[in-house]
DNA sequence: AAATCAATCAACCGCGCGTCA
DNA sequence: GTGACGCGCGGTTGATTGATT
């Protein structure tokens, strides 16, 4: 048995708002609020529309201060920035903008800035960890509970560590700060085999309210967890994550500030696929993506099969 | 001028989550 | 503990508009 129907669809009107029914939400709402409640609210504003598409109707054009279209670069680089960082979180990247809705932040990365970033008008980029900061504007990031966006915290490591994501992958790194994996489906994985290091070694992500360390749950840094979603990966044997020349923007060579991209080459056909949905391959894609501004401070990570190559390589 | 294609964006849909009885 | 309900969200659809042939 399905989920009941929000509204009687049959007695509800559908398709574009008209100017009437924009001045009767308009007015009702100014006078008496949403009463906490959309689905009685039609009836009460003698609307012959669905609740939810009054809320939707209100959140994206008639409250006050909403703006539509006419994106500055400056918002553009934020949205780039976050969506680097959190993905298709529209609604958390739509609070760090002024008057601009999930809506429309959604659909203008759909349909404009995905392009420019394929043409290179932008480069989705992170800067290098020494200046690794939030634009000046993107402040309080809501936080991202673990119940939707389980984060790993790896610790730093002194020396050359490797971290297991799965049976089959690990990452080694010679020095500095691990990359975060964060992902909505992907269980943390920890191997026990390769994780011995204390609490105290965790470092805070740079950028405030992404990670949040009273979601911590210790407990998982000592287990070796195989998320379901993990077994029978799509990722491939040669998975990687690189920079290599595929596209967004290219590491520089040393000195100065670096713009590192990721990719990941794996069988769902990147970089091809890359073409037709931006930020790769559902997981793969939050995976990469939230693993941005930690691998930039390594130039170079590879993320290899176990067993298959051991020398996992860290390049500076 | 007409037909076709592409781009845009408002609106809808279904699902997850939180709340409450 | 559980089911119903409402809200909010991200993904998708489809009508409209503009560009091209």
């Amino acid at each position: 048995m399905g989920r009941a129907p929000c509204c009687d669809k049959a007695n509800v009107k559908r398709g574009p708002w008209s100017p009437e029914e924009d001045a009767t939400l308009k007015s009702y709402l100014e006078t008496h609020g949403t009463g906490g409640n959309w689905i009685s609210l039609p009836q009460k504003a003698g609307l012959k529309r669905c609740g939810k598409s009054c809320r939707l109707r209100w959140l994206n054009y008639l409250r006050p201060n909403i703006k539509h279209g006419g994106f500055t670069e400056e918002e553009d680089n934020i949205i780039c920035s976050l969506y680097s960082q959190i993905g298709s979180r529209w609604s958390l990247i739509a609070a760090q903008l002024a008057g601009r809705t999930d809506n429309d932040v959604k659909n203008y990365w759909n349909t404009k800035l995905k392009k420019k970033i394929l043409v290179g008008k932008i480069s989705l980029s992170i800067k290098n960890s020494s200046t690794n900061a939030p634009p000046a504007s993107v402040t309080n990031i809501p936080t991202i509970p673990c119940s939707t966006s389980p984060i790993l915290y790896i610790p730093k490591a002194e020396t050359e560590s490797t971290v297991t994501f799965s049976d089959h992958y690990s990452l080694t790194q010679s020095s500095g700060a691990f990359p975060t994996l964060s992902d909505a489906g992907y269980e943390p994985v920890i191997s026990s085999t390769t994780q011995n290091w204390s609490q105290n070694h965790f470092q805070y992500s740079s950028f405030p309210g992404i990670v949040d360390m009273s979601e911590f749950r210790a407990s998982s840094m000592n287990s070796h967890i195989v998320s379901p979603s993990q077994e029978g990966s799509t990722m491939s044997d040669s998975s990687s994550l690189a920079m290599d020349n595929k596209g967004l923007s290219l590491p520089s060579t040393h000195g100065g500030p670096e713009e590192v991209g990721i990719l990941m080459d794996s069988e769902l056909g990147f970089p091809s696929d890359f073409v037709n949905d931006l930020l790769f391959q559902d997981r793969e894609s939050e995976v990469a993506a939230n693993c941005f501004q930690y691998f930039a401070d390594y130039g170079y990570v590879d993320m290899k099969p176990q067993g298959l190559n051991q020398g996992v390589t860290n390049h500076y």
